[in-house]
DNA sequence: ACCATTGTATTATGTGTTTACCACAGTGAT
DNA sequence: ATCACTGTGGTAAACACATAATACAATGGT
């Protein structure tokens, strides 16, 4: 997936946001080594500076750790993945719905707009 | 409602988002006056400077207009309201319909999420 | 022992955002 | 005519963000 960053939103929280989004989604699995500071800014096309800012920050949430000289890995500890996920759907999901509403949209047109937009899984 | 202004994106932005919904919820009603660029700052507890700058925005968009010394208004012309709301409320549906199925949902999933989130009309 | 690679830290520079402050021209009411 | 108010424009300063370019210490593999 690339990373399709855009100027209206500081570079670091979009990556923060990205990356946060790999590993709870499972895309990155829990204990696995990801790439370094270095060839993730350069996939990024980013300063290695502003990845390690989303780094650190990513190991503030327990997301990461690091082994000092040796890499960063995904955490093992599958609460805290699940706990993001979880935080992660109902945030967005209270917050759709409440523009939604502001916009004067019932409960019914809402689930409408999703029915329409959302596609089936493909199995 | 009040402007809740936080500091991961430009204030600007925000109050272009903030006004725009006021004008596509009919909250303010089409050709009717807005305050002051100064008593908007001022409610915003914005700069002046800044929320010129979101107001200018809207009026590129067309959904305000200019009476040069004699203030500002909402646009009369319908369809340009009705596009915005439109279009708000597709493209908002579909990045958070997007996000829930990277996160690995189920379209019924999501349906679910949003049933527990959303409320019902207050008629 | 050597060396590439790791995360981390520092300094400097450019850009964008926000703010404060001031000035100008046209309108409308008095 | 006067005056408060309107939108508009400019300048300067402070700050955050992003980048470039280095440097350093520790690890792992050779």
């Amino acid at each position: 997936m690339s990373w399709e960053l855009t100027a209206d939103r500081p570079i670091y929280l979009q990556l923060i946001d990205h990356i946060k989004m790999n590993i709870i989604s499972g895309e990155f699995a829990p204990g696995s080594k990801i790439l370094s500071v270095r060839e993730l800014a350069s996939r990024a096309c980013v300063n290695p500076n502003t990845m390690q800012r989303a780094l650190s920050e990513l190991e503030k949430l327990g997301l990461l750790y690091t082994q000092r000289t040796n890499g960063r890995f995904i955490t093992e500890n599958l609460d805290v993945i699940e706990n993001a996920r979880e935080s992660f759907a109902k945030n967005h999901t209270k917050k759709f719905s409440d523009r939604m509403s502001q916009l004067g949209l019932s409960k019914a047109q809402i689930i409408n707009l999703v029915e329409e937009f959302s596609e089936e899984d493909l199995q």
